[in-house]
RNA sequence: GGGCGAUUGGCUCAGUUGGUUAGAGCGCCGCCUUCACACGGCGGAGGUCACUGGUUCGAGUCCAGUAUCGCCCA
């Protein structure tokens, strides 16, 4: 047999690539029962974020243990999909083609737009916008199924889905009808985050707090009726014109003479009641909080609590919008005690965005007379910001779909308990997550591609679009989209017209449809067999920042679907840091990308990379650790060559574990019996880096330093001894067994060397990763040593005498006349039954051995070099 | 401010239920090259396990507190 010199990885990895995907080993098997199937759910990568280095790391975690699990003999279920809905992806449209979306212009069937295009925006309807999603995810889905392949990624790609695709609008807006059929989805017009750029409501899960300057403006308060003033802190003074009340604390001493009575706002001259409530701080700022319409959440509860009108100046651009003030009891809403000047004022900000409109008010109050009480106090403050957002959050009222969550916690946080967290302090996090929940989850979305909200609304005859009325399809027509379908029992002329319909506008949370790949995934709605076969399922693998998200809105939705957790495991990956230990982003610009570091090192050694890390425990990158794995790939494809070739001209049929009779052979296979043991429950836990490192430290230590050398001589022996059988029969065993053990982990140099000599074996399958995980059934014919601690004492001796050598700068292969050792006299049955070996190993003539009755001797050697004849 | 996690030789990390002189790899130093591998082998140096107390016959491991870092949530 011919082998390579050197070990190059690129010249292997197509290959295999290709004869995986032709023999369709990674393929589920719809046939077999549940109990011996193993069902991953793989949350969809991003399409539209860009690959780094943190992929490979986390993906490949879900490889090493779905390939372990593969070669338990399960009947695997490892489905791939992409999450393209949602933002990321619009806004890369965005810019890639330079347009925007209207969801109300008409299609234009013709429409074409080219890429890089300079100067102002073209305004394209939805469907036009969503063709051209379409076109770019696909090229972003190429990419990502292109680094999957490469780094040997086990998914079954004949389950392959997209969260925009079909089957997944179909199965999101099935979730969505039945969420309404069951009572748990509602509509409600009330204060929503919203982001002002992306124009659109969000949800708690997609808040982020940054710690950002500002500072408390010191106004006064005029008391109505009185020449007193409260003084109130703000850090929003330019919400001023929106102030409906002024909170004090109970208790607070300073403020008792004020309550029950009227303050009057400073420049827009309203009248607002000053209210008492413990949700006010005596401690921040002044202990007088202004309440407005809306700047917090706080100003939220005591608007609906002490049932406060709505003045509501903020548009859902961010800008202010046009109000007109009104004589006190008037019926505009907006009371002043002077409306002329009010409006003045409020003429000077109508139109500014917040920054500008608070510059202005600063301006504007400073100029005047009474306003400012004392100069500005800086602060720092958490302000909170949509995630994938550049300005603050705003409240702004709004019609939004809902779905009831905090009703449910006890109920999310009784799910969560049912479910496995690896590591297991995970699940504080989700526990943590679901008790700090504050609002219902918000559904609907101000976007564009996205899965359509499926619902239409009646129009009156006054033209007035009843939502309460609702039109919803038939569960057979899904997916739909309603501004483009019709309902049933209307036509195409009555939207939008009095009498007739109108199709809600709004698509639903990316989450909504993410929070359902279990059930796309077995085709919850399509095949309810099929389902059932494979839900709930095994476990989902993914990182710790996605548990508030992905982990928590799949959970809420199999709760609600059927009362069911998604799956009996959830493992959770690290995160990949930089060097310095900081989070990768683009922002900083340390993102690593992916593909030059497969390039440099092969797949195999990124893999083993990646399985360094300890499931859940962040990992600082170091380049030096895909060396190190290289060096394993290098060092298995080598120790592969020299192993084979010792018993190639043996037929396999003559190396039996029978064959296996002396007593250092005994001796390390049982040195293999536990640690088949160990890796395979550190498997079954998910510790597959804990798994890698056993099996790593026993194919480095025993096997290539030590077994491969101790075993060496014998294996020269020209006639075929009992000896030399039973030297070739255990390195047969051992490398047989160590290359299914490093399987899971590098995929491609393993399937290399096991096409060398084990793929027709007949306990065996033709792929290493369609092969049995070894056990120690196999080793059930080979008896222990006769004496214990053979090997441990024929290591430490080899120790011992490799020491001597290399202390006389001596070659170890230098040949030795004499070495006098003294041991143990415990140790030296155990000795004498490795003795031959020992000294064949290191070419020792005479290898004489004192025994010493003290326990306590420390064993050494003296050794006498053979005369080196110039 | 609350919660969770981390802190082990220059660097990256292991250390099972507390149990002898705390391990590995990389890096470093010395030696060894026909006979699998120099992308190698052998040997060596290097750590008061963040700090302070406590429990215990015995603590890197358990408890309390402190410091630093990170994450999650207010």
């Amino acid at each position: 047999m011919e082998f390579p010199k050197n070990f190059e990885p690129g010249n292997i990895e197509s290959r295999w690539q290709a004869d995986w995907a032709d023999s369709r080993i990674y393929a589920w098997d719809p046939s077999r029962g549940r109990d011996e199937t193993f069902v991953v759910d793989t949350p969809p990568p991003t399409v539209s974020g860009s690959l780094h280095v943190g992929h490979l790391f986390s993906y490949s975690h879900q490889d090493f243990i779905v390939r372990y699990q593969r070669m338990r003999g399960k009947n695997i279920f490892f489905p791939i999909g992409w999450d393209d809905n949602g933002l990321p992806t619009e806004r890369r449209v965005q810019n890639m083609y330079n347009v925007k979306c209207d969801a109300h212009l008409h299609y234009k069937p013709d429409f074409k737009r080219e890429r890089g295009l300079k100067g102002a925006p073209e305004v394209i309807g939805r469907k036009n916008f969503i063709e051209l999603c379409d076109v770019v995810t696909k090229e972003d889905e190429a990419a990502f199924r292109h680094l999957w392949t490469r780094l040997g990624l086990s998914y079954d790609w004949e389950q392959e889905y997209a969260t925009i695709d079909t089957h997944c609008r179909r199965t999101s807006q099935a979730s969505f009808l039945d969420l309404l059929a069951k009572n748990e989805a509602y509509q409600d017009n009330r204060p929503v985050m919203w982001d002002i750029d992306f124009q659109t409501a969000i949800a708690q899960a997609e808040v982020v707090d940054k710690e950002l300057p500002s500072a408390y403006h010191h106004l006064r308060f005029g008391i109505e009726g009185t020449d007193g003033y409260l003084v109130i802190a703000t850090t929003r003074p330019e919400l001023l014109a929106a102030c409906v009340a002024v909170v004090v604390h109970p208790e607070d001493p300073r403020y008792q003479a004020y309550v029950g009575k009227n303050a009057v706002t400073p420049l827009f001259k309203a009248p607002v009641p000053i209210l008492t409530d413990e949700k006010a701080d005596p401690e921040k700022g002044t202990g007088v909080v202004m309440v407005c319409t809306f700047g917090d959440q706080t100003d939220v509860e005591w608007w609906r609590d002490f049932r406060l009108p709505l003045r509501q100046i903020l548009g859902g651009d961010g800008r202010l919008r046009p109000v007109t003030f009104g004589p006190k009891g008037g019926d505009t809403g907006w009371d002043s005690l002077d409306p002329d000047a009010a409006n003045a004022v409020y003429a000077q900000l109508q139109g500014l965005n917040t920054k500008k409109a608070q510059a202005a008010i600063v301006e504007i109050a400073g100029a005047a007379e009474g306003v400012i009480d004392s100069p500005k106090k800086d602060i720092v403050h958490a302000v909170k910001f949509f995630e994938k957002g550049d300005r603050p959050l705003e409240l702004i009222p709004a019609r939004q779909w809902y779905v009831k969550i905090i009703d449910k916690k006890d109920a999310l946080l009784g799910q969560g308990r049912k479910i496995q967290w690896h590591p297991e302090f995970m699940q504080k996090r989700y526990e943590h997550w679901v008790e700090g929940l504050n609002s219902d989850w918000c559904l609907s979305r101000q976007r564009f591609f996205g899965v359509p909200i499926p619902v239409w609304y009646k129009v009156d005859e006054q033209g007035l679009t009843h939502f309460d009325q609702m039109i919803v399809p038939a569960a057979d027509t899904l997916p739909i989209d309603p501004l483009d379908d019709v309902p049933p029992g209307y036509t195409e002329d009555q939207r939008d017209q009095p009498g007739g319909f109108t199709g809600d506008p709004d698509v639903l949370d990316t989450w909504a449809t993410s929070s359902l790949t279990p059930q796309i995934a077995s085709r919850w709605i399509e095949d309810p067999v099929r389902h059932k076969k494979l839900f709930p399922m095994d476990i989902r693998p993914q990182s710790h920042e996605i548990i508030r998200t992905w982990a928590f809105y799949t959970i809420v939705k199999a709760y609600l679907h059927e009362n069911e957790i998604p799956w009996r495991n959830v493992v959770i990956s690290g995160w990949i840091l930089d060097p310095d230990r900081k989070k990768m982003s683009k922002s900083q610009g340390n993102v690593i990308t992916p593909e030059p570091l497969i390039d440099q090192y092969g797949a195999d050694s990124v893999r083993y990379w990646a399985a360094r890390a300890r499931l859940g425990v962040d990992t600082a990158y170091d380049e030096q650790v895909f060396k190190v794995g290289r060096k394993l790939c290098t060092k298995l494809f080598n120790a592969s060559k020299f192993a084979l070739v010792r018993f190639a001209d043996i037929d396999p049929r003559d190396l039996g574990p029978e064959k296996i009779v002396t007593e250092v052979d005994l001796a390390v296979v049982a040195e293999l019996r536990p640690l088949l043991e160990r890796a395979t429950q550190a498997f079954d836990e998910f510790d597959y880096a804990q798994a890698l490192g056993m099996v790593e430290d026993f194919f480095w230590r025993v096997f290539c330093d030590n077994y491969l050398e101790i075993a060496k001589p014998r294996t020269y022996d020209e006639e075929l001894t009992s000896g030399r059988l039973s030297a070739c029969a255990t390195l047969r065993l051992l490398h047989r067994c160590l290359v299914r053990l490093l399987a899971p982990f590098v995929p491609y140099i393993t399937e290399e060397v096991w096409q060398w000599a084990y793929s027709g074996d007949p306990d065996m399958k033709h792929s290493v990763h369609a092969s049995p995980w070894p056990s120690t059934d196999e080793l059930a014919a080979i008896p222990e040593p006769k004496v214990a601690g053979v090997w441990a004492t024929a290591v430490e001796m080899v120790d011992l005498l490799r020491k001597a050598k290399a202390d006389a700068n001596k070659s170890m292969a230098a040949a030795v006349r004499s070495a006098d050792v003294t041991v143990k006299a415990e140790t030296v049955p155990a000795l004498e039954a490795a003795l031959d070996d020992i000294k064949r190993m290191l070419r020792v003539e005479t290898l004489n051995v004192t025994a010493v009755a003290d326990e306590n001797v420390v064993p050494s050697v003296q050794v006498i070099f053979e005369e080196v004849v110039e």
